[in-house]
DNA sequence: AAGACGAAAGTGGTTGA
DNA sequence: TCAACAACTTTCGTCTT
């Protein structure tokens, strides 16, 4: 067992020390959340991946000469052209290391905000070691490719998460996560079928704190809507969120529009006009 | 005053020549 | 490769509750 305090490690069995003289690796400051952590660590990922080594690292320069200018001996010439080589290559490996572990960090993290079981970060880094692998990754931001795979694994794994919402735990617009899932998608040949509209209902209903019953009629709204082939074309979520606004009124339980568009992440007016087209079908009454 | 409604113009993606 | 097109969004004015 390791002891800071004392900088030795003791057995915990039988008191034996083992090792004594530690050098405390914890930082000699505290933080109490985030923002000062991030103020007060000095060591961690740098910036910028693009330039892996900020002019940090020590290079073998191509001069055959040593410190004190002197010409080398062929020996040695050649043993420093077997180093340069060495380092170039550790340099790359490096840096592609570095770069995934940094994506997987993120990943990870958007994992946390997002709420996503464990095998579906696992998916999201799978794609995007895939997308690695297939060098499709140049001229993409890092943060893209990485919402994209997220959103990919979660579509995957037939989870209802939006497009809006995965762009809101990443660092990228919603545009940006479409354009990407769409390229992982074509480039690394997944075949992904659209969400069912009555997946989006529950999650809704749920969102929204409505009664059993309301999620239920608005199921049955989707049913009738699937059957006058009103669904085909058209956003899942956007239907999703009509048939919800239909049964919320149906049963009394009023939702405004807003609160449906906000939470279903589309607009108003696109509720209003799904709603307009699933209300002609559903002139015949729904009683329950 | 808030919510619902709808027209009009704009956006990004798909499709078909 | 480009233009037409459908779906959706944004914006804004009007009507209803």
């Amino acid at each position: 067992m390791k002891d800071k305090e004392m900088g030795e490690i003791v057995c915990t069995d039988c008191g034996y020390v083992l090792a004594r003289n530690l050098v405390d690796s914890r930082p000699e400051w505290r933080a109490f959340d985030t923002e000062q952590r991030k103020k007060r660590t000095r060591v961690g990922a740098p910036m910028t991946f693009t330039i892996h080594d900020k002019g940090l690292s020590t290079m073998i320069d191509w001069h055959d000469k040593d410190i004190y200018g002197k010409r080398l001996s062929p020996g040695q010439k050649a043993q420093i052209y077997r180093l340069r080589k060495w380092q170039r290559r550790i340099r790359v490996s490096d840096a592609t290391e570095r770069n995934l572990a940094f994506a997987l960090s993120k990943i990870s993290k958007m994992g946390n905000a997002l709420n996503l079981p464990k095998h579906v970060l696992e998916g999201a880094s799978l794609i995007y070691r895939r997308a690695i692998k297939e060098r499709i990754i140049r001229g993409r931001t890092l943060e893209g490719v990485v919402a994209g795979a997220v959103y990919v694994a979660c579509r995957e794994a037939k989870l209802t998460r939006t497009l809006g919402e995965v762009a809101r735990a990443s660092e990228v617009n919603k545009k940006e996560v479409g354009r990407n899932y769409r390229f992982l998608v074509n480039k690394l040949g997944y075949h992904i079928p659209p969400l069912k509209p009555g997946q989006y209902v529950t999650k809704f209903s749920n969102q929204l704190t409505m009664q059993g019953m309301v999620e239920e009629i608005a199921h049955k709204t989707l049913e009738t809507a699937k059957e006058a082939r009103l669904t085909s074309g058209r956003a899942p979520t956007g239907i999703a969120a009509a048939a919800s606004y239909i049964a919320s009124v149906l049963t009394g339980e009023r939702k405004t529009q807003r609160e449906i568009a906000e939470i279903a992440q589309v607009t108003e007016v696109t509720i209003r006009n799904r709603y307009k087209e699933l209300v002609e079908e559903l002139n015949f009454i729904i009683t329950l």
